[in-house]
DNA sequence: GTCTATAGATGGATAGAC
DNA sequence: GTCTATCCATCTATAGAC
């Protein structure tokens, strides 16, 4: 499981987190991993090999502490669950933050990587389906598309709050409730009225 | 007016929406400007000199293509107005493209360079003040701190959009259909029910 | 699989002439 | 103000031993 090859891949986000994509040296990567530069470029081909697979693991990492759950806890209440999601990425931990600055990251820098750009748009296309899914449990009456349309949004706001909130132009106390009601907004819309 | 210096801000500008922030080689500016290298210290001092009048360059630029209207020509209704500087940057012309391509790696720069914070968020707070304006003008019955709340995630939203736009992930008919009906949303959760 | 050592390339920045 | 020439630091990537 920490396999040598899953501590780089840590070493990476955490780097990536502190300096940006832009930032990250083999070199130091290589330090914070406790490895030879030799042995990184054994396991990842390149520097953009080390990006995408940073990408992947941060994604399965986020999957994880998004939907783990004791195996005897109950389902959540889909509008709990819902609140849970979009906010946990607006929380100064160490981890979250890590987390978020590196997907910042890396989603601009797909802006000019092509490379990039596949395993981005799949790891999005996954995270507003489960949006999507639970605005329906929510909402069961609303239209397919605008549970979709909304989903989008939502996520997207995520992001761009994210992006202020780091680039330190947003408090997170701020961010939190910006996004706690939109989420009200948006499920007001589904409503028909 | 187009001085020498504005030349380099330009094609810094034109580079930057091109490769990135992280892709800006200060001899492919000089190139692309049609000055040397030694020039552009002499100007900027440094390389992020360089970025943070751009950044400034930028703003100047997307304001007055905002702004911008014949003297002659009515103000226009405020709903329409909120409409019109909300999708603006949401076109897929070159100019609009390069202006939101350079934004977003500016702000996404700044996450790490704490010199373009200020600056960001000087800028930031001016847009949303605009934002706020309009809204005001639109719902001149809703309390300011609604005013303010909802174009602080209109702004935010539009960010989140433009980027996965920019990052191949979302199509820009998409885009600024998702952004038109935000502003529906917001504007109707600004309306006391 | 892992390391050390180093080649090879690139790019930021400066000196000094004009 | 502007250019040419160049230094020097930095970084990616590989070669080859263990």
């Amino acid at each position: 499981m920490a396999s040598r090859n899953t501590r780089i891949l840590e070493a990476a986000a955490r780097l990536i987190a502190r300096r940006g994509v832009r930032g990250l040296r083999v070199e130091e990567l290589a330090a914070e991993a406790g490895v030879s530069t030799g042995l990184i470029y054994y396991h990842f081909k390149d520097r953009t090999g080390i990006l995408r697979h940073t990408l992947e693991f941060i994604n399965d990492r986020a999957e994880r502490y998004t939907t783990l759950r004791a195996p005897d806890e109950p389902p959540p209440a889909p509008r709990e669950e819902l609140g849970r999601i979009l906010l946990l990425e607006l929380q100064d931990t160490a981890e979250v933050r890590e987390n978020s600055a590196a997907w910042g990251e890396l989603r601009a820098s797909a802006v000019f990587d092509p490379a990039l750009r596949e395993d981005l748009a799949r790891a999005t296309l996954v995270w507003v389906r489960e949006v999507t899914a639970l605005l329906g449990e929510v909402s069961p009456t609303a239209p397919a598309a605008k549970l979709a349309a909304a989903a989008e949004r939502l996520t997207a706001l995520l992001e761009g709050l994210s992006m202020r909130w780091l680039s330190g132009g947003l408090a997170i106390d701020r961010a939190r409730t910006l996004m706690e009601d939109g989420i009200e907004a948006e499920l007001s819309g589904l409503e028909p009225r």
